[in-house]
DNA sequence: ATGGTTGTACGACAA
């Protein structure tokens, strides 16, 4: 089972990209943030004529997430249970009995900022719910924009980030807090020495200068069989593309 | 790498 996270940064400009890459890959399931379009605007039809089933919850011109599955997408649910938040940020669903949970956790960005206290209660909210979640499901992927780089070998330049927003101390506590419930990093166990970016910044050619950050991930239960995955970064190399590359894995299911 | 680009929407903010 080919199982796909990408921040599409726009999926009303990145329409065209998301229906290729379906077709050259043919995940069983493809997770995607940022999709930026209330559910009036979500191209449902043209996904549906692809061939995939679609679950989405969107907004006017920030946040949005949306699954895509040529598999029944079953038991949906949408947002983090006991956290008040408008932002639409998460959605839910099981495929192929395997349960997933399609995040794109805050920016935050600056450390010290309101929308890095945002981003730490955001996180909180998430690990309960998680939790939560991990009682219920036997196999679970959580995946998505985690806007957190959990160790220095994901980052190009480690001391230039240092502390800086997306691998400050607190973030990556959250993010080993989330592998603290069982759940692995599938990504980096699988490739345990290798530089992996899943982002790069628009500006000053960052893409080109290889300046690159992991922060998209997919974890998951024990239980999941991970055979293989990397990232998709010839994805970041085409006309107008989004600034994340599709991180990717194939489970035994 | 402390400037710079992209998306939304048309000024300014978020990333």
């Amino acid at each position: 089972m080919k199982i796909v996270s990408w921040n599409v940064n726009s999926l009303n400009v990145r329409l065209p990209h998301v229906l290729d890459y379906l077709n050259a890959h043919k995940p069983d399931l493809l997770a995607l943030q940022e999709t930026k379009q209330t559910d009036d605007k979500f191209p449902k039809d043209d996904l549906e004529a692809a061939g995939y089933n679609v679950v989405f919850m969107g907004q006017k011109t920030y946040n949005g997430v949306a699954i895509i599955s040529p598999h029944p997408i079953e038991d949906v649910s949408t947002d983090i249970p006991n956290l008040d938040d408008p932002q639409k940020r998460v959605i839910a669903a099981t495929v192929n009995g395997v349960r997933i949970i399609d995040v794109y956790i805050p920016n935050g960005q600056e450390v010290g900022s309101e929308k890095y206290a945002y981003k730490m209660k955001w996180l909180t909210a998430l690990q309960a719910y998680v939790h939560d979640e991990l009682t219920k499901h036997d196999k679970l992927v959580l995946l998505g924009d985690y806007n957190i780089a959990p160790a220095d070998i994901d980052i190009h330049d480690p001391s230039r980030w240092e502390g800086s927003i997306l691998c400050s101390d607190r973030e990556r506590a959250h993010f080993q807090g989330l592998l603290d419930l069982g759940l692995r990093d599938s990504l980096r166990e699988l490739h345990p020495d290798e530089p992996m970016f899943s982002w790069w910044d628009y500006r000053a050619n960052a893409f080109r200068r290889k300046w690159g950050v992991r922060i998209d991930h997919l974890l998951v239960t024990p239980n999941i069989k991970v055979i293989d995955g990397g990232i998709h970064t010839e994805e970041r190399a085409k006309e107008r593309p989004s600034d994340h590359a599709p991180a990717w894995i194939d489970i035994d299911s």
